[in-house]
DNA sequence: TTAGGATTTG
């Protein structure tokens, strides 16, 4: 049992301590070693009530005093007990008894001790293997009676007007003002906090640390602070704040009825239901005496010239060239200056010819040259009604997601922070959530510009709490930010209207390329190849009146095309019987599948020298059986995506789920000597999401195990075209096949297209399972025939067309084929 | 030690 209790009689314990157990002297305790089989025995002089931890652990601390050494300066020390030995102690432990406790872990406390407390605690738990011993005389009161024996911790919390210079007391206060931590000139993280509390006095208490997270948490004025072991000094005839060793602080948010939960970094602190009572008080008292409106802000809601807060998530960051950044955004001439040659000699060299305006901005030049700013892209996910100022930088010096800050072009906006702000900057996480505390929005305009801008500066200093918070995703404000901000539909939100526009800003310098650009789109949408480049422009009225066979360049408009379907335009090519036909479509293959999945797989060709088999029976009340055939390279099975499978009885999901996975699928059947394709109506081969067919007329199938010839190369790359050749089977090609009305001046005629891949930069193979290319090609038909256009209204088109003869055996009619022809990709 | 509330002037 962890908690023990020793009866002692005539001075000694009854039951004597576990004999490994060696007794440890208070003035050695160091952390860091063990004292697995150590034991300290002390007197009970002070135990605080049992709480609850942050976790919900159950947690109880005393105060042991070293009987043995009563005289020597420091000869007590705090022993914190965790989880259920925490419990059973609260309930048995009474003041002036004799507790011993073994297997402890010592803790240095952070900061140097000025009264006789220890440097360190004991920290206790059952988890940590800790025994406690508690001796109880008889006779004294029982167990059951400890509780109401147990002493209050004597946190005495002074009012504001109680103070008195050079004493360390606790306090309560409601946050009136406050400075976000910053770095401080000395060794530590500074933060000032003015309080104020029903008293009507205020203190402003100056709070350091080396530890970030040792300050309090402060996010809003208003909040509520507990401050304990705040010392207070006198200074300028008001009293003041400063943190003492032992400083310790929770905040709590200041909102009438909100959650009470403090914020602290120590994992120990007290909390009863009397201090809960304390902060609903102040929260109620704050309520009707506080101005707590801060100037917090949406983007949307910004106006220039004022000082704001904003809560905001960083986007990116980016260390800006002071003296770059300036040269850039002077509207001032640095050239007639002579600064940017100054700037290059060195910061000393200041021109003698200067004005002492001039003057200074040269030397705020030379500073900003020396200590380089920072800008941070935030959003709120609401945008600023006012053009807002980009602040130049090299995109290799911008961090942050590209892609995520291109999206958010229009919404995040830039903070230029200055000086003292710059190291704490340059420490923050992307992604992670902000208050910047009074950002000023200022109203500019460059030379160039014909409307002002606002530009977003957190200016070096603290003043009026200037500075940059971290605020933890528990935040009630950053839930409600987060949860605003993944509602958001960037793709299509974000205004398409002003992205396009954006677009066509990035992409062209000024007016006139965009114009010429638009020109180019309208007269020459179609570009020719080069090694034809000898050929003129030829009237579509003389081709017509010419003999076939020949070759043109023509200049014409395209009037209209078919199909207009476009995935009607798709078809399979023969190449050896010049045969065309549609593609087949899921519902015949569907059909072939279910057909063949009647013949049972056959054992005896499962697992062979080139294959390895699996079969599997579905769950489903029809209990098929799928066998797959996983073909194997140098007698070993290779990655999925290397991997050719042969599938017997699966359907056509599972064909379309394993196609996903694995580089080939062969649908197969069983025979009764060997595995066999399924009828050419299906597709013989599936590789990425392109289904292969084969030609019935031109196609011998050979046996399945043709193909252990390509698994035996040294590296198989299961080109449809050999496995096509191995299997015996005529490939056919997916290819586009449309008729292209053209006009010109001289009259029409028509040209088909007949096209794999070159024409729109689509291999006609991938077309009819992706969805963007069926886009892209649609947009492309749309730039060469934009629907509703007038003729006149027409781009005009450049291409080659070939005139063919075609004999039958009535009469002979020439045809006209566009060749070696490709949109030009801008024009998409 | 640092800051000691009280907007940069880029």
């Amino acid at each position: 049992m962890p908690v023990q209790l020793l009866k002692i009689v005539k001075g000694q314990s009854e039951t004597p301590l576990p004999s490994h157990l060696q007794k440890e002297n208070l003035q050695q305790l160091e952390e860091g070693c063990d004292y697995t089989n150590k034991y300290i025995q002390g007197i009970v002089s002070l135990s605080y009530p049992l709480t609850k931890l942050g976790d919900g652990t159950d947690f109880f601390k005393i105060v042991l005093q070293d009987s043995d050494n009563l005289s020597s300066q420091i000869n007590s020390i705090h022993v914190f007990i965790y989880g259920k030995m925490a419990e059973d102690c609260a309930k048995m432990i009474r003041h002036g008894e004799t507790f011993i406790v073994a297997g402890f872990k010592v803790v240095k406390l952070p900061t140097a001790r000025e009264d006789d407390r220890h440097g360190c605690n004991l920290e206790v738990s059952e988890e940590a293997g800790s025994a406690i011993y508690i001796c109880t005389k008889p006779g004294t009161t029982t167990a059951s009676e400890t509780a109401s024996v147990s002493v209050a911790p004597k946190y005495v919390y002074t009012p504001l007007n109680h103070l008195k210079d050079g004493t360390i007391v606790n306090l309560y206060g409601v946050v009136k003002f406050f400075k976000p931590p910053y770095i401080s000139k000395g060794t530590d993280y500074c933060s000032v906090v003015t309080l104020v509390d029903p008293s009507n006095v205020k203190l402003t208490c100056s709070l350091f640390n080396g530890n970030l997270d040792s300050l309090p948490k402060i996010y809003k004025v208003g909040d509520i602070v507990r401050f304990h072991r705040i010392k207070i000094r006198e200074y300028n005839g008001q009293m003041q704040g400063i943190t003492s060793g032992g400083f310790a602080s929770l905040t709590f948010d200041g909102t009438v009825g909100a959650p009470i939960v403090p914020r602290t970094s120590s994992r120990v602190y007290t909390f009863m239901d009397e201090e809960q009572k304390t902060v609903e008080e102040l929260r109620i008292w704050a309520a009707s005496n506080i101005s707590i409106s801060g100037p917090a802000a949406k983007l949307s809601g910004v106006q220039p010239m004022l000082f704001f807060d904003l809560t905001c998530q960083l986007v990116g960051k980016a260390k800006v060239d002071g003296s770059s950044f300036l040269l850039k955004c002077l509207t001032h001439g640095t050239k007639h200056l002579g600064i940017t040659n100054c700037l290059k000699i060195g910061p000393s060299v200041e021109p003698m010819c200067m004005k002492s305006c001039e003057k200074r901005h040269f030397r705020s030049i030379v500073q900003m040259r020396l200590n380089f700013c920072f800008t941070m892209p935030v959003w709120d996910g609401t945008k600023c009604p006012y053009p807002t100022w980009k602040v130049p930088v090299e995109a290799k010096d911008l961090e942050g997601d590209k892609v995520f800050l291109h999206q958010l072009r229009n919404l995040a906006v830039d903070i230029l922070v200055y000086d003292n702000h710059v190291q704490l900057a340059e420490s923050l996480k992307i992604g992670s959530f902000l208050r910047i505390y009074s950002i000023h929005s200022k109203q500019a305009s460059a030379d160039n510009e014909d409307v002002s801008h606002i530009e977003f500066h957190l200016h070096g200093g603290t003043c009026y709490g200037r500075g940059i918070g971290v605020l933890p995703e528990s935040n009630p404000d950053v839930k409600e930010l987060k949860a605003f901000l993944e509602s958001l539909d960037l793709t299509v939100g974000q205004n398409m209207e002003s992205m396009c526009s954006m677009d066509v800003d990035s992409t062209f310098d000024n007016d006139t390329d965009l114009e010429l650009h638009l020109q180019r789109c309208q007269q020459l949408s179609v570009k020719v190849l080069t090694d034809h480049q000898d050929l003129s422009n030829t009237e579509l009225k003389t081709i017509k009146n010419s003999s076939a066979p020949r070759q043109y360049r023509i200049r014409a408009k395209l009037r209209t095309y078919k199909p207009q379907k476009l995935h009607q335009s798709v078809k399979l090519h023969c190449s050896k019987c010049n045969s065309l036909q549609e593609v087949p479509d899921r519902d015949d293959f569907d059909f072939i599948l279910r057909g063949s999945a009647g013949t049972a797989s056959n054992p005896e060709l499962h697992n062979t020298s080139w294959y390895e088999s699996v079969t599997w029976t579905t769950q489903d009340q029809k209990q098929r059986e799928i066998t797959i055939h996983f073909v194997k390279h140098d007698e070993m099975l290779q990655h999925p995506e290397d991997t050719l499978l042969m599938v017997e009885g699966g359907t056509l999901k599972e064909i379309w789920k394993l196609s996903k996975r694995f580089k080939c699928i062969i649908p197969v059947r069983s025979t009764e000597d060997d595995l066999k394709l399924l009828d050419l109506s299906a597709p013989f081969l599936l590789q990425r999401n392109v289904k292969y067919y084969g030609c019935k007329q031109c196609s011998a199938p050979k046996p399945v195990k043709n193909l252990s010839s390509l698994a035996a190369e040294q590296q198989p790359s299961w080109e449809p075209s050999e496995i096509a050749q191995v299997l015996g089977i005529e490939l056919l090609q997916y290819v586009f096949i449309m008729k292209f009305t053209l006009v010109d001046e001289t009259g029409a005629l028509n040209a088909y297209l007949f096209d794999y891949e070159k024409f729109f930069q689509i291999p006609a193979c991938e077309i009819l399972t992706n969805n963007f290319l069926q886009e892209k090609m649609q947009m492309t038909m749309n730039t060469l025939c934009p629907p509703g256009r007038k003729l006149g209204d027409l781009p005009w088109l450049e291409c080659f067309i070939k005139s063919y003869n075609v004999r039958d055996a009535m009469k002979n009619q020439v045809y006209y084929q566009i060749f070696d022809t490709t949109v030009a990709e801008d024009v998409v």
